[in-house]
DNA sequence: GAGCACTGC
């Protein structure tokens, strides 16, 4: 079987490229066998007797699947010979020469072996994809590449035909082409750009269905909301349709938030009396392969996560999809057969005004862990400012990077790493959460810190309720989960770990609860791997309470880890350009010192509302962003006040924002330029004289979108007033 | 009444 993949036909060359060079780009198109072969062919030609093979993967199930594959294929044991790593499982042992791995995980290793003296070769797998792993991976090989480990090859493999790009940031090394197993995908435009790409979808596919020769149809979309919208659509339309006019339809979605058990239904083989109607998001686009699609709708958008070092938030918006994706899209109809996609929208707007290539993953995100990485990794004569990417992160991105881990004590303000910032990059946690885990060592209630921290990594702690009439019993579910006795989110969290614990961490508890069962599994083992490697570090000397935990020691540690974050961005929008140091915080803002200080070990959120209920006014001087439970009533009481005019209530303006955004979602882009109706109003509300002295404003997180508009604004103007 | 793409340590 292996005969038929096109990489074999390649092997004597793959072994004199990498034989001759330290660096071989190679381009291999979907369907070409490289993920499994070339490991096989270097474990071949000998390159295992001097140290591992490792092949980095971007996702787990990938290097658990292909690491299976290749033991079968050599017909050896999974764990001997050929292994895998991931978190929470190693799968490798003495005799291991072929190691898939995560890029996370590779990652880690060079924490420990910086120059990977372990491997004899390097293969980062899919490295078009781009992940922010990749990409520091990419930037670090380059450095041992060659002169400081002459003995180590590292093979980049791609799918799209960007080698050119690849080899000129490796000084021009040899690129290799191997061709793929596609079959050949017809493209079609539409004739003019659809004013509502759902409805335009859903015609789509109806068309399809009721014209075209048997074949699934993937429909992409850009979250569970559309993908609910669409099906309701889609089963209402396909229950008019003729009986015996056409075949028969299923409808599945398709997304990461849906239950394993209904995933799976995808990956059944598919009938052959019915046509299925899979309606996906992203993750049909790289993750997950669905067999028997012959036909593609792609609308051309997508949901995004981007960071702005400027507001020093994440926001979700909807942009345009790249040439690339597209490509990659249309290529999901070809797998089985020669297949259709249909493009909803024109030829001339993808020729001119799709991006050729996505916005790589460490352009868009917080580099905050991936700078202590970095730093820790105790690189001489190396600058981060001047560290070499692929494509390097904007200045300002880097620089606020810097920033908020000084703020964390991970760095000093000549930029060197500290012995806790040391501490915290083992932690794989992001590094406000480590700094909290670290102070909450000192205050001797770790044990608490670490379930806080476990429960914040996982997503999506509750059950979702699908229907709107369930609400109801969603919330009597709720009545029996502790409630954080008014200490805030945080304490609920650790509450219910605790409860679970106490019942012995059944699944049957969690079902009653209203708690996703995978979730708390989840929490339960990333808890054990932070409290392994914590211990490690401090070397068993952690305290511990032999009592119940004492909770304002724990409020206080949190604190540290995450009001000094706020406080950072309070000092920010003083204008302060310099670092400063924690004295100069205290001035520049009083609750500043008293979230981090104050005996009482209030959180930050409680702060925001005590100061409300209190004075009357927020105190909070700028612009901030609280997390927690207490953004609700701390916006009511704030809105109670003169800012009532701040775009009317939340969620009316949070329904006005969408509705704008489905209007403009074509072109709008994020940012400042085209303000949105909210943030006119924010901007229109904020100019309005609110408070004697400096205007401004504190505000709490949670309340998504709309805060983050406010935010935005509220820094435009700060920057126009400076002027 | 939040949460809302996808990964990963």
């Amino acid at each position: 079987m292996a005969d038929e993949l096109p990489v074999t036909r390649f092997e004597s060359e793959i072994v004199d490229l990498v034989k001759k060079h330290d660096v071989v780009v190679i381009i291999g198109e979907t369907g070409s066998g490289k993920t499994t072969q070339i490991s096989q062919i270097l474990h071949r030609a000998h390159f295992t007797a001097s140290g591992m093979i490792a092949i980095t993967q971007p996702r787990r199930v990938a290097a658990v699947s292909v690491a299976r594959r290749v033991a079968s294929e050599m017909n050896v044991r999974l764990g001997e010979e050929v292994g895998y790593s991931i978190r929470f499982e190693d799968r490798t042992s003495d005799k291991t020469q072929i190691k898939y791995l995560t890029d996370g995980c590779l990652l880690r290793e060079l924490l420990s072996d910086s120059e990977l003296k372990q491997y004899s070769v390097i293969i980062l797998d899919e490295a078009h994809e781009r992940s922010l792993n990749t990409d520091v991976l990419l930037g670090l090989l380059k450095r041992l590449a060659g002169r400081k480990c002459p003995d180590l090859k590292i093979v980049i493999t791609s799918a799209t035909l960007d080698g050119e790009k690849f080899s000129s940031f490796f000084s021009g090394c040899p690129v290799m082409k191997i061709p793929g197993k596609l079959f050949p995908v017809e493209v079609l435009y539409s004739t003019e750009q659809p004013i509502n790409y759902i409805e335009s979808a859903v015609q789509t596919a109806l068309e399809i269905h009721t014209q075209e020769g048997p074949g699934d149809i993937l429909l992409f979309l850009t979250g569970k909301d559309e993908i609910d919208k669409a099906i309701k659509k889609l089963e209402d339309r396909i229950r008019l349709l003729e009986e015996g006019s056409c075949m028969d339809a299923v409808i599945l979605p398709l997304h990461a938030s849906l239950e394993p058990e209904l995933q799976v239904r995808v990956f059944a083989p598919s009938p052959t009396t019915c046509r299925r109607i899979i309606v996906a998001t992203n993750i049909a686009e790289t993750s997950l392969t669905v067999d028997g699609v012959v036909f593609v709708i792609d609308p051309g958008v997508v949901k995004q996560h981007q960071y702005s070092p400027a507001t020093g938030m994440y926001s979700l918006v909807v942009v345009q999809i790249s040439r690339v994706q597209a490509t990659q899209r249309a290529g999901r109809a070809g797998r089985t057969r020669p297949g259709k996609c249909y493009r909803l929208y024109t030829e001339t707007m993808f020729e001119n005004e799709l991006a050729a290539v996505t916005v790589p993953e460490i352009q868009r995100s917080s580099l905050t862990s991936a700078v202590l990485h970095l730093k820790s990794l105790d690189l001489k004569e190396v600058n981060v400012l001047e560290f070499e990417f692929l494509d390097p992160p904007s200045r300002a991105s880097l620089e606020d990077a810097l920033q908020q881990l000084f703020i964390i004590d991970a760095i000093r303000e000549d930029g060197s790493i500290t012995s806790l910032g040391k501490r915290m990059a083992v932690l794989p946690l992001e590094p406000s959460l480590s700094r909290a885990l670290l102070a909450a060592e000192e205050a001797s209630c770790l044990n608490e810190a670490l379930t806080i921290a476990a429960m914040l990594s996982c997503e999506s702690l509750f059950v979702a309720n699908s229907k709107k009439s369930s609400s109801n019993k969603r919330d009597l579910e709720f009545k029996n989960l502790p409630d954080g006795k008014g200490l805030g989110d945080h304490i609920q969290l650790l509450q219910i770990y605790e409860e679970w614990r106490e019942d012995g961490f059944r699944a049957e508890w969690c079902e009653q609860h209203g708690v996703k069962t995978r979730s708390m599994m989840f929490a339960r083992d990333i808890r054990k791997q932070l409290s392994q490697i914590i211990q490690w570090e401090s070397k068993g000397s952690s305290r511990y309470k032999q009592k119940g935990p004492d909770l304002v020691a724990l409020r206080k540690s949190l604190c540290i880890g995450f009001s000094n974050r706020l406080a950072h961005r309070m000092q920010r929008h003083n204008g302060y350009r310099t670092l400063g140091t924690k004295s100069q915080l205290v001035q520049v803002h009083p609750s500043a010192c008293s979230m981090e200080v104050d005996d009482d070990g209030l959180l930050p959120e409680w702060v925001v509302y005590n100061e409300l209920v209190n004075t009357g006014r927020p105190y909070i001087r700028n612009v901030c962003a609280v997390e927690g439970s207490w953004c609700q009533p701390a916006l009511k009481k704030l809105s109670s006040l003169s800012v009532n005019k701040l775009g009317g209530t939340q969620s009316n303006s949070g329904q006005r924002a969408k509705q704008e955004e489905k209007e403009t979602v074509q072109t709008e882009k994020a940012g400042l330029e085209k303000p949105s109706a909210v943030q006119k109003e924010v901007v229109a509300a904020a100019r309005r004289p609110l408070f004697e002295g400096p205007k401004n404003i504190a505000f709490c997180t949670k309340a998504g979108d709309y805060v983050k508009d406010m935010v935005c604004c509220l820094q435009g103007l700060q920057s126009l007033s400076v002027e």
